[in-house]
DNA sequence: CTTGTAATGCGACAAACTGTAGCATTACTT
DNA sequence: AAGTAATGCTACAGTTTGTCGCATTACAAG
């Protein structure tokens, strides 16, 4: 069973979350923001922030003795990534039927959807 | 640590898919169906499906001698939970911000949302 | 230049999750 | 009463996750 993994854990996207707020962040800052909540050693959060980078979430640049972390990729396209994975495991591949689940759900309610639609029509598509 | 799995493995939710397709099957319909491409052992299949359902997306009922496993959670409603995980973990709660997000990738164009948006107002919501 | 210091990556380890399956037990069919 | 088929339990190796300690190294200060 080998294999690599395209996924953050649950902790790790604890991490990711917070990247992606502050932009970007050393392993310090990380840790403080993590503060009371979870405390956790430097040496934890820098091996989370490695294998984070491995797994291709994130990228760091050095600064001076310190390295700074950033998102490789932005959050919404992270989330559009998984909802791929999910129209397809879930929804045989259509996104009318996430979306009709989702309203169903009340997590979405049409209302919301129409005004959306609209706007995303009326700026148009720049591609 | 302590344990606490909400989550379907990679093979879990190929089975999943299964047993969502075919509406309810018993360990050995699944085990045929995966056949050529992924040749498992009954036990394995069982066991599978057993912990699927301590996962609470299955359900089973004796039939006869016969153990007929169906899914606790219809796809869609799986699906918009799912969603609702990535919306809070990646878009702050937004589902708007999502559905740009996935606008932006491709995943789904304006028009369609335009429609779907049209159908699911006409339909009215019914609760 | 030497030395102290802070930040780094590596290696480790236990608990939990996965993929796989053998086997003793039990429940129908005959 | 026996044979047979389906069940759950237990096991186990390979991975992933959560957590660190530590040797090493790059700088700043002396």
């Amino acid at each position: 069973m080998k294999k690599k993994t395209a996924t953050l854990s649950p902790l790790e996207n604890r991490l990711m979350q917070l990247v992606w707020e502050r932009g970007s962040s050393t392993a310090e800052q990380v840790r403080q923001a993590l503060q009371p909540d979870r405390p956790l050693k430097e040496s934890t959060v820098r091996t989370l922030l490695r294998r984070m980078e491995e797994k291709g979430f994130l990228n760091h640049r050095v600064q001076g003795r310190t390295y700074v972390y950033s998102p490789a990729v932005p959050p919404q396209k992270a989330a559009a990534r998984a909802v791929r994975q999910i129209v397809d495991r879930f929804c045989g591949g259509s996104v009318e039927a996430l979306l009709v689940g989702m309203v169903d759900d009340e997590l979405l309610d049409s209302d919301e959807l129409q005004r959306l639609a609209d706007k995303l029509n009326r700026e148009g598509g720049e591609a």
